[in-house]
DNA sequence: AACATGAGCAACCGCAACGGT
DNA sequence: CACCGTTGCGGTTGCTCATGT
């Protein structure tokens, strides 16, 4: 076991920060398995990392969070998630549990009590045209350009009736269009659905590609469930509107 | 003044993914 | 391909401080 008998837990002193702070400086944010070695610390590998990433990080800002800041974490989460890390990476100097631990304690109250608002007024307006999450992949070479919301490969899904466009157009202009449709806010066909073949090897979600996209230092690739299928009717508490799509464009331009 | 309660935040823990062998 | 060490993430815990009773 990598963790020493007697390991130090606990609040850091100024003493250990120092120290820390030296080493990484010396060494780099590298193999974090020799950083309490190197730097002379009592403390796991692990509670050095947590203490560089989240506290002694030069570029680390402190204090309340702004409103645009705000505003952005809500947005975020409701098209990602929990994902803190890739939501900490869409607002420089934030760390993901600075980011969790302000929605905990001021967010979440805040859209628990939007959410139950939004299902009762649901309840009373029927239903509403959606975009619902479910996983669907994209390729891996989709690449995001500059001047437009197209992407240039493939469009994968598990259900390619909803994801690509019904015309007989060249692949590449028809999913141009398509996701042209999409992040415009465009009304979508009502799609049937219909199973398909599923390439595993050569797709991604789309929380992938934020990363692929994101800051260096974010993380790793990894599945979830965060695709959106249109034209589905369900209650309203649980759509997504093509506006938030229209965000998502919006703020992956921003960070390219 | 003493205690209870809740909010805010730092730190820990468990797990999954990744990369090397 | 399997195994193992390392890394990074999200959930949870626990400490501190402010406020209320």
């Amino acid at each position: 076991m990598e963790i020493p008998l007697g390991v130090r837990k606990g609040a850091w002193t100024e003493e250990e920060d120092n120290l820390l702070r030296k080493c990484i400086e010396k060494y780099g944010e590298e193999k974090w398995h020799q950083i309490p070695l190197r730097a002379g610390l009592n403390r796991c590998r692990k509670s050095c990392r947590l203490r560089w990433l989240n506290y002694l990080k030069p570029n680390i800002k402190r204090g309340e969070f702004e409103a645009d800041e705000v505003e952005l974490i809500l947005r975020l989460h409701k098209l990602l998630g929990n994902r803190w890390s890739l939501i900490a990476g869409r607002l420089p100097g934030r760390t993901a549990n600075d980011v969790k631990n302000y929605w905990n304690t001021h967010l979440r109250k805040k859209t628990v009590s939007c959410n139950e608002y939004i299902k009762e007024k649901g309840r009373k307006t029927g239903t509403v045209n959606i975009i619902r999450p479910r996983p669907q992949a994209f390729s891996k070479n989709i690449r995001w350009l500059k001047d437009k919301s197209i992407v240039e490969n493939t469009v994968q899904s598990e259900d390619n009736s909803l994801c690509q466009p019904s015309t007989t157009l060249d692949p590449q202009d028809s999913e141009s269009v398509w996701w042209e449709n999409v992040l415009s806010g465009k009304e979508f066909d009502q799609g049937a659905s219909s199973s398909s073949g599923r390439q595993e090897e050569e797709v991604m979600p789309m929380a992938n590609l934020l990363e692929e996209n994101s800051s260096p230092g974010t993380t790793k690739g990894e599945e979830n469930n965060i695709f959106y299928e249109v034209g589905q009717t369900l209650p309203t508490d649980l759509w997504l509107d093509v506006n938030l799509w229209n965000l998502f464009n919006t703020e992956q331009q921003k960070f390219i």
